[in-house]
DNA sequence: ATATTTACTTTGCATTTCAAAGTACTTTCA
DNA sequence: TGAAAGTACTTTGAAATGCAAAGTAAATAT
């Protein structure tokens, strides 16, 4: 089995979800992120920082107005891995069907 | 997104791979599914009983020669989930590429 | 007869997941 | 202007999950 070339940073389907929104996006913040993911605030904060850590998203914490905004990006290694992860996964599910 | 449409029992990359192994083969042994999969016993035991006890999967215990054989198979509506899975992460490749 | 192997199961600790509560503002409106 | 409500997160802690090591019972090898 391919099953090790799955990323177990994306075995959650919220951090799925996540780098699926900003591979194509390219940079989203925290509020569209958690309307778009239906997740409650510490549940997306979580993984967020989880995705965060392993060094695939970045974060610039900014303004709007007066307003905190923060902002979340892919990294190149990010995006690296999560094709990668894509991949295994489109092989495992073509040797399924 | 659609990633309520992903099945929470298939997140982690082990059931993704037993339920892989099982929709293509029909029926497979502990054993078979121990080396396919490259898993510890107890790792490998705890996601089988998993996805027995949601009715994914079903157990037949019974022998070879004098040895004990346990054969896991596919359920109905195990198949009917992770083709349903399948599809959700189908969906999100294409979307994301 | 004893040791080893096989095929799992049980146990228990470590990690992950999650929502609720907390924080540090900002905005509203009486 | 000051109390109340809202915003955008962060922190906390309990519950669920993930995992390997140890356990077990029967079979096989020495």
């Amino acid at each position: 089995m391919n099953v090790e070339n799955l990323n177990k940073a994306f075995d959650n389907r919220i951090r799925l979800g996540i780098m699926s929104i900003l591979v194509v996006n390219r940079e989203m913040n925290f509020n569209s992120l958690k309307e778009m993911l239906q997740v409650t605030d510490g549940n997306l904060a979580s993984h967020l920082k989880g995705l965060e850590d392993t060094g695939y998203l970045s974060v610039n914490k900014g303004f709007i107005g007066r307003k905190t905004n923060t902002i979340y990006e892919i990294t190149k290694n990010g995006e690296k891995a999560f094709r990668e992860h894509l991949d295994a996964l489109e092989f495992l599910i073509k040797n399924t069907r």
